[in-house]
DNA sequence: GTAGGGTTAG
């Protein structure tokens, strides 16, 4: 009977959890649970008992509102009798990984609250917040070696692409390719999209299209359309806007046609910077014909055309509200790119008041929102709205660019404010921006008075500990 | 949300 109650009232405890939008709010909830919708009948009942759906709930909430010393507790505390599983595992570490946080992603992969082994899943997931955390090559194999387990294609996937991003050529990604055959696993499709968009980043198109052979016609693996959007963005590059309309057709017109919107999105990018922009209403109705939505990314490349290649910042905005009005809801893409065109043609206020109206209308602002606002603002020289837009993303968690920063701390220097130049040091080693000596660097261009590149130094140690 | 692209930063 008890425990039926229990797990009725832990039930209970999940849905308030899952319907609570504030993280900190469904903290408290999950913190005092008796308190809320999940009381127990009466108050002789026997201790609340978590589900560990409740913990999942949490976890999760508090992870992607980047309020790391809450879920840890609360991860501390989680009971390994409820043998919590991998996935939630990993969730915490890309969290970590999305954060830039490469030593917590380290140490979450072998937390206590988690029983081992770890399988190949918790691995990769490991080396790819270490790749977005941009960690060298090197420390993605040593990290694999270490943990012995067997890698699959997966693995390799990912390290190929940590190859292609460290140094930019291919030549370690084919090595890491060959090592993966001779260990006998197979490639995949993820694989050979790795290759060709690895040869395309390089400008090596003829090598692209050679891999793009060779997987159909010595592995058996149609191109899908990652493989093809590829191709097509590096044809658009160079230049070549209707060969990648040749490659379009041939992505569609195929017995079992790929019908991804993604690869249009491209084409209509491509053709605003050729100045070829009445084109792309035909390719707009060309997708109607053939049944394929008019994806967001469609209306994304739309938006960024007419900001940056045509500079008509009402046609943007006009953009933006068809494709609300279509039944397509506008991504954080949609509204950075309408920011930072307002910002560059030095509307900020205008922009400033897009991004506080941005929640309303359903999206949250990113740390790409604020960063393009707070350098609008300051290239501008508004540095006073940049004062309040700095204090507003600090205290979400976001980095400023190093860029904005220079601007604003040597505004705040011209002015004299050694307080406030203190308290904007602390509040940016406050959200671990403020990484040794790149930013010693940075500021000493700025800071010409000994006294104050003493505090920056005080802060970077502080900073680290 | 274990991997790859396309629309924005860098």
């Amino acid at each position: 009977m008890s425990g039926a109650t229990a797990k009725l009232s832990s039930y209970h405890l999940a849905a308030a959890l899952r319907r609570e939008p504030d993280p900190a709010a469904a903290l408290r909830l999950f913190l005092n649970p008796t308190s809320s919708a999940a009381r127990p009948s009466s108050s002789s009942s026997p201790p609340f008992r978590y589900s560990l759906r409740c913990y999942d709930i949490i976890v999760c909430k508090l992870a992607a509102a980047r309020l790391f010393p809450a879920m840890e507790s609360v991860l501390a505390q989680l009971p390994s009798s409820l043998r919590p599983r991998e996935p939630l595992l990993c969730r915490v570490i890309s969290a970590y990984g999305r954060a830039r946080l490469p030593g917590a992603a380290r140490r979450a992969f072998a937390h206590p609250s988690f029983p081992a082994p770890r399988t190949a899943r918790a691995l990769n997931t490991l080396l790819h917040a270490l790749l977005a955390c941009r960690a060298p090559l090197p420390e993605l194999l040593s990290e694999c070696r270490g943990s012995g387990i067997h890698p699959d294609a997966c693995t390799y996937n990912i390290l190929m692409r940590a190859a292609v991003v460290e140094s930019g050529s291919v030549e370690n990604a084919c090595l890491l390719f060959d090592e993966m055959l001779q260990r006998g696993i197979a490639p995949t499709v993820v694989t050979f999209g790795t290759l060709v968009t690895a040869f395309c980043e390089a400008g090596r198109l003829e090598e692209a299209f050679k891999v793009k052979e060779v997987m159909s016609l010595q592995y058996n693996i149609r191109p899908n359309a990652h493989v093809y959007a590829s191709l097509m963005k590096a044809l658009c590059e160079k230049g070549k806007v209707d060969d990648a309309h040749r490659l379009k057709e041939e992505m569609v017109s195929n017995s079992e046609p790929l019908m991804d919107s993604g690869a249009y999105a491209t084409l209509a990018r491509a053709l605003f910077r050729v100045g070829r922009k009445g084109e792309v209403v035909s390719l707009l109705e060309e997708m109607k014909k053939r049944g394929i939505t008019v994806g967001r990314e469609v209306h994304n490349a739309m938006i960024a055309g007419f900001c940056e290649d045509e500079g008509d910042l009402d046609a943007a905005s006009a953009a933006l509200d068809d494709m609300q009005k279509g039944g397509c809801k506008p991504d954080s893409v949609s509204y950075n790119t309408l920011v930072g065109g307002l910002c560059k043609m030095g509307r900020w206020r205008d922009a400033s008041e897009l991004v506080e109206d941005m929640p309303r209308r359903g999206c949250r602002p990113d740390v790409v929102t604020y960063r393009r606002l707070f350098d609008g603002i300051c290239d501008a020289g508004g540095f006073s709205e940049a004062r309040r837009v700095f204090n507003e993303m600090v205290f979400k968690g976001f980095a400023p660019s190093k860029d904005g920063v220079r601007k604003f701390v040597g505004w705040i220097e011209r002015e004299g404010d050694v307080a406030s130049l203190e308290s904007v040091l602390c509040q940016l080693a406050s959200i671990n921006a403020l990484e040794s000596s790149e930013w010693e660097k940075a500021m000493s261009g700025v800071l010409h008075d000994p006294a104050e590149q003493k505090i920056v130094k005080l802060l970077d140690n502080l900073s680290l500990a």
